[in-house]
DNA sequence: TAAAAATACTCCATAGGTATTTTAT
DNA sequence: ATAAAATACCTATGGAGTATTTTTA
């Protein structure tokens, strides 16, 4: 029998952590991050006291009523944007790739009888491909 | 009232799927991949099916008993790759920084001539040192 | 037939919520 | 007095397990 999940002690680094850490960054200000992320304050405190275990550093300092990020903090979140891009360039390149699958099915359909519509949906679309693919236009905000 | 954790809908990409996604990547064999992972083959299958879902593509071409991976997946194994690598650099760099911060107690304690200029810097110096000190308590232990 | 992945379901660890306390302005 | 983060406790989603059923080499 296995340990169910059970056991293993140690806890592992999430993105959903990592991207409410990155808004915290943003913010600094646990309460305004919270609300941006569409959880609450305590959970969010939660997660990030979790990644700061995790990591076995803090990641800001609470200074008062103030948040600054620690050297360790600037560290991750400067690996952390690379990750998000990394994700997100993933993300385009797939989302490319589908949409080629799709457009040459339903191209392939349409030949037959409705050519003469095909032109004016042609032009965009293959823009649209292009800015996706070559400059990874920043669309995560 | 919040949803509670209801309702989101959107299943998100988590490294832990990624890590999956990558050993399968490796062994291109569902079962000893999860051998590999500690896990049993449905949780990984059902791991692996959640992320292609999540990313709307097949990762893999099931050909029988053979796993193969589709485009889609040798793109988004090529990003977790990159993934991966910040992240260990990351922690590479914070663990470094651990090790500065424990040279840098030693110090502190040299500074006795100077003690008048410590206390405003020693609170929240201690409080980040507590998490690096193996069994870090959190800021107001 | 064996071997591997998919499916069906059960369970509990934990993300996320509410309520409250602590802390610093 | 107030605003913000931490803490305590509870709920329930979903990750992980066991058992079983396809599938195909």
């Amino acid at each position: 029998m296995r340990d169910a999940h059970a056991g293993r002690g140690r806890a592992r680094m999430e993105l959903r952590q990592l991207e409410y850490f990155m808004k915290v960054c943003e913010e600094l200000h646990f309460t305004r991050a919270a609300e941006k992320l569409n959880i609450t304050q305590p959970s969010l405190s939660q997660q990030i006291g979790l990644l700061e275990h995790e990591v076995g550093t803090l990641l800001f300092d609470r200074v008062g009523k103030k948040i600054v990020l620690t050297e360790a903090g600037r560290i991750l979140r400067e690996h952390g944007y690379r990750v998000f891009h990394e994700l997100t360039q993933a993300r385009a390149a797939i989302g490319e790739l589908q949409g080629l699958g799709r457009g040459r099915l339903t191209i392939g359909a349409l030949l037959t009888s409705v050519q003469y519509l095909l032109p004016p949906t042609v032009i965009p679309f293959h823009r649209a491909l292009d800015c996706s693919n070559s400059t990874g236009s920043r669309s995560n905000g």
